[in-house]
RNA sequence: GGCGCGGUACCCAAGUGGUAAGGGAGAGGUCUGCAAAACCUUUAUGCGGGAGUUCGAUUCUCCCCCGCGCCUCCA
């Protein structure tokens, strides 16, 4: 089967190709960085990740660029808050966007750009667009003429008849210095007090737009293969890219349009003008581990509304749980010689399931059902004494083929918040606000082993009052035991 | 008003013209020194409502109801 996905130009899912070859290009629209990324965001930025590393799996070479606007209102006015030069503001918030695709498990993306270093070739993209007589100046700012493009509305579907200027109670304060309202501004006259740059267009700033269409031609050259964003970047933002990127080269700009649909909170998109967003820092505060939160956002596919609850958030740590208890035991325990005919080729079969649900326009759902029967099946098998070492490997490897993708088997949540000093301190009850994952400080691997070698020695002289005594000791350290045959195992909760 | 997403069990959430995946939670049981983990059994004659097409619809068509997003700050 061949990779399909849901195309927002064509409304339609397609089969996937790259137009060159084996290498995927991939432009994605990254965050502004005038605060903390809320998870609504890592949605998308998550969705983008697992698409990355689907494609990888499938053998393709991937080129992304993703952005970071760090030049616009917000920045500007929140820069001139804090008394910070915009450079030196927008720089704290990439280093905390960095440090949280790190614990999402964000794969690095091959060009992470910022708007304010490509300033010289927005100018010279809108250079060209005025020569070609798609844009126009107005008070010191330049516009783009969107009368002088007859395919605009073509991604987002828009008609003048039925678009109601202002449905969304949203104004445009330059609007009046506008030929059309529909036009958009490419470069922003420079204003009183704010940050701009000397041009050939006069003293200003690029408009939000002309970034994407300048970095991404620059890096991936048109047409490239994916651009991608949230469904709120449909119009305007990823309509206007399309007609000042195609008006100014003559050649179509991307080829397939994914959109991540939003995270919903108490029935309502997060976002941070509405107030009702937690950043990545906030849930670990509360006890919840930065796995949990990708598996949770991967869960659902990228089309549908993720509802977001701290008991869903919960309930994804606990799924995850079992999922990582699963490889552990099928790494630890010792199954007999040789190979069970019955379960030979369920490995395989568990592997196409996975596929299968991946090529499905990346129906992450799927993909973990598929895992998860593949989990009671071998937990089974196990439990009935029928699973072989003959089998071993090849579960692992289906395991192993599903965390290229999914990315959250291995558990390096306490290594990275200790390193990048997010980590909350025990607890007196060892229990997170919401019964989560409560994050502690850290009992080293030998301190742990040292503990469960002294419980064991206890437990061989049947002194189980101290066995379960040092059991209690480390529970309230964050450490579960759990006995097997095999010997004690433990985990950090 | 235009365009789009959604309404499936207590919660999250797949899915198909042929009789409802998976996960979490709950209940009972097995195993265990006790736990934990795991396993077994169990929890939707039902998929927002109505009509239609069909041998058969949750899945197709039409109408309606409800929630959400975008319509120039938004992932």
């Amino acid at each position: 089967m061949a990779l399909r996905l849901y195309n927002t130009l064509s409304g339609q899912v397609e089969e996937f190709a790259p137009l060159e070859g084996n290498r995927v290009r991939i432009y994605t629209c990254g965050p502004t960085v005038y605060d903390y990324g809320h998870i609504g965001n890592y949605r998308t930025f998550v969705f983008q990740d697992v698409l990355r590393r689907y494609l990888r799996y499938r053998g393709y070479e991937v080129v992304q660029v993703m952005n970071v606007t760090d030049v616009d209102d917000k920045t500007i006015r929140n820069a001139k808050a804090a008394g910070m030069p915009l450079r030196a503001y927008t720089d704290q918030f990439i280093q905390a966007f960095k440090i949280d695709r790190e614990l999402l498990n964000l794969e690095p993306v091959e060009h992470f750009v910022r708007a304010t270093d490509h300033i010289d070739d927005m100018v010279q993209m809108i250079q060209t667009l005025e020569a070609k007589g798609f844009a126009y100046r107005s008070e010191g700012s330049v516009y783009f003429r969107v009368r002088a493009f007859p395919d605009y509305g073509k991604l987002s579907k828009i008609n003048l008849a039925g678009n109601r200027p202002g449905g969304s109670e949203r104004v445009d304060a330059d609007e009046y210095e506008k030929a059309d309202a529909r036009d958009f501004v490419l470069w922003k006259a420079a204003r009183e007090g704010e940050d701009f740059w000397e041009s050939p267009l006069g003293p200003g700033r690029p408009g939000w737009h002309i970034e994407c269409s300048a970095m991404s031609m620059k890096y991936l050259g048109v047409p490239f293969d994916v651009h991608s964003g949230g469904t709120d970047l449909i119009f305007p933002h990823h309509e206007n890219e399309i007609a000042q990127s195609e008006a100014a080269t003559g050649k179509p700009f991307a080829r397939f349009w994914l959109h991540a649909e939003h995270l919903i909170v108490n029935g309502q998109k997060m976002s941070k003008s509405l107030g009702n967003f937690y950043t990545l820092r906030d849930l670990i505060g509360r006890g919840y581990r930065p796995t949990a939160v990708r598996y949770l956002l991967a869960s659902v596919p990228h089309r549908k509304p993720l509802n977001f609850t701290f008991e869903g958030l919960l309930q994804a740590q606990r799924s995850l749980e079992r999922l990582r208890n699963f490889r552990s035991r099928l790494t630890m325990e010792i199954f007999p010689a040789g190979h069970n005919p019955v379960f030979e080729t369920r490995a395989s079969q568990a592997r196409q399931a996975l596929e299968d649900a991946l090529d499905d326009n990346l129906n992450t759902a799927e993909a973990l059902a598929a895992l998860f029967d593949l989990v009671h099946d071998g937990n089974a098998a196990m439990d009935r004494g029928e699973f072989r070492e003959g089998e071993r490997a090849e579960v692992l490897d289906v395991l192993e083929r599903w965390d290229r993708i999914f990315a959250m088997l291995d558990d390096a949540d306490h290594a990275k918040l200790l390193r990048f000093g997010l980590a909350a301190p025990a607890g007196p009850q060892g229990a997170g606000e919401d019964g989560g994952g409560v994050l502690v400080a850290a009992l080293s691997d030998e301190e742990i082993e040292q503990r469960i070698a002294a419980r064991n020695s206890a437990r061989a002289r049947r002194d189980f009052a101290r066995a379960d005594q040092i059991r209690e000791e480390l529970a309230r350290a964050g450490v579960i035991l759990e006995d097997t045959k095999a010997g004690t195992r433990w985990k950090r909760k």
